[in-house]
DNA sequence: CACCGTCAAGTCGCA
DNA sequence: TGCGACTTGACGGTG
């Protein structure tokens, strides 16, 4: 079938993924601690649960296929300061060794991106030794948990310092103090205040890395020459080469009720698919920065993977419909129409659905309606306890004395208790 | 158990 | 020169 042989090309070009977090997996939390806790034995048994809740989230890819993933920079807490000391990488070497066989044979790619305090080009020794440590701090990790080269360290430039050649010069002289494991995977990306695709280019150009593209931050602090972002993508695909895999780039869009620059809560597949449509090749890597993680993940790689079953479609909806059904009852009937025929492959059609439900404001009535259908999953198993807690707390709910939020919790409680995996991934908990 | 101030990191604008 | 704002998600103390 041709339509299987397109599925396979298109996916085996580009991967879409999502940043550190999941939204609505079970036990993929991080922990971390204050400074004043970092014992050893603290230290210790946060590393052990974040490493656990990795190998969840990377089951959690491999089963729904996705393949790129950036790895939290908290993974390992303070892992770049003295107040670890812990040879963590020693310590946990079975678990990172199962956690880069499974990333091995799964094909996922993955990278880490440490934030906008791990500055480079400071004036400041103290400062860029500290970057360093923690540049090398993130090429451990990388090298405990994948071998290649593709799997990326993704930095910013830093800050000006009223003098912008100065700090460049400056950039360009602290990348050549750093270890070749950190050099081999560092790329530099844009930023939405100081430099701008055009001078990461330059950077890049000079010191022979790869540049990211972050076509938000392009849009907020785009270079002085007005070309458009597929222009730029060119040029900066020319600055990856064979060892360091596909181009990979940075999308996210602007929250529109919170400040430029603010990832939006999910994102908007019409905007999403018009870029999409508009790039040259889809021989590149789309790394999301958005609210909803790997939910929009999924939405763009459904998107994007030309046609699949309808049964994808299926299971996302299983797993969104109790939150349309709270925002927007008639859009749940509209989705249910959308999916019957089941040679079909709605896809886009399906998520705009979604959206526009999901947009819409909260009715109480609609929240109780909502809450009661997934009652309907215990009412033969609870107790009379936990049916009359349930129902106090609905009719509290109606005189504005507890949150929904508060139902919620309740329900998801009962789901673990009463194991309703259809319930435990539903995203009515999450969203 | 829900809520909200605090933490940790470095830069920059403004007194 | 020094202080507050900025960012993000989890902690940790309060009610």
């Amino acid at each position: 079938m041709l339509s299987f042989l397109y599925d396979n090309e298109r996916r085996a070009l580009m991967s879409i993924g999502y940043a550190c977090l999941t939204v609505g997996v079970p036990n993929t939390s991080q922990k971390s601690c204050m400074l004043k806790n970092a014992s050893e034995e603290n230290l210790s048994k946060i590393i052990e649960w974040n490493l656990n809740s990795l190998e969840n989230i990377i089951d959690y890819n491999i089963k729904n296929d996705i393949k790129l993933f950036r790895i939290s920079s908290d993974l390992i807490p303070f892992g770049s300061s003295t107040a670890n000391a812990l040879p963590w990488w020693d310590i946990y070497r079975n678990d990172f060794l199962r956690l880069s066989e499974k990333i091995k044979n799964s094909g996922m790619r993955i990278s880490m991106h440490p934030g906008q305090y791990t500055v480079l080009n400071s004036p400041s020794e103290e400062v860029v030794s500290r970057a360093i440590e923690d540049l090398n701090y993130h090429a451990k990790v990388l090298d405990s948990l994948c071998k290649g080269a593709q799997h990326k360290i993704i930095l910013h430039i830093g800050g000006i310092y009223k003098d912008k050649e100065q700090a460049i010069d400056r950039f360009i002289k602290n990348y050549e103090r750093l270890d070749s494991r950190v050099k081999r995977r560092l790329v530099v990306e844009n930023d939405d205040r100081s430099y701008n695709i055009s001078d990461v280019l330059e950077i890049g150009g000079i010191l022979n890395i790869p540049v990211i593209f972050d076509d938000l931050h392009h849009q907020i602090n785009p270079p002085y020459s007005k070309r458009d972002e597929v222009y730029w993508i060119g040029e900066c695909r020319k600055t990856w080469k064979e060892e360091d895999g596909k181009q990979k780039i940075h999308y996210s869009q602007q929250n529109p009720n919170k400040r430029i620059g603010s990832h939006s809560e999910s994102i908007r597949i019409n905007e999403f698919m018009d870029f999409f449509n508009r790039l040259d090749t889809k021989v590149l890597d789309i790394m999301l920065e958005v609210k909803d993680k790997n939910l929009s993940a999924l939405k763009c790689i459904n998107c994007t993977s030309g046609a699949k079953n309808i049964k994808v479609l299926e299971e996302e909806w299983s797993r969104y419909k109790y939150s349309i059904l709270e925002s927007s009852p008639a859009n749940y009937l509209a989705i249910r129409k959308l999916l019957i025929n089941k040679k079909e492959y709605p896809a886009i059609a399906f998520y705009n659905l979604v959206e526009l439900a999901l947009d819409e404001k909260i009715i109480p009535g609609n929240s109780i309606n909502a809450a009661q259908h997934v009652w309907g999953y215990f009412k033969d198993v609870a107790t009379e306890r936990e049916k009359a807690v349930f129902l106090k707390s609905i009719d509290e709910f109606r005189e504005g004395k507890t949150s929904i939020t508060t139902i919620k919790n309740k329900l998801f409680k009962m789901a673990i208790t009463y194991n309703r995996e259809y319930l435990i991934n539903s995203y009515y908990f999450v969203l």
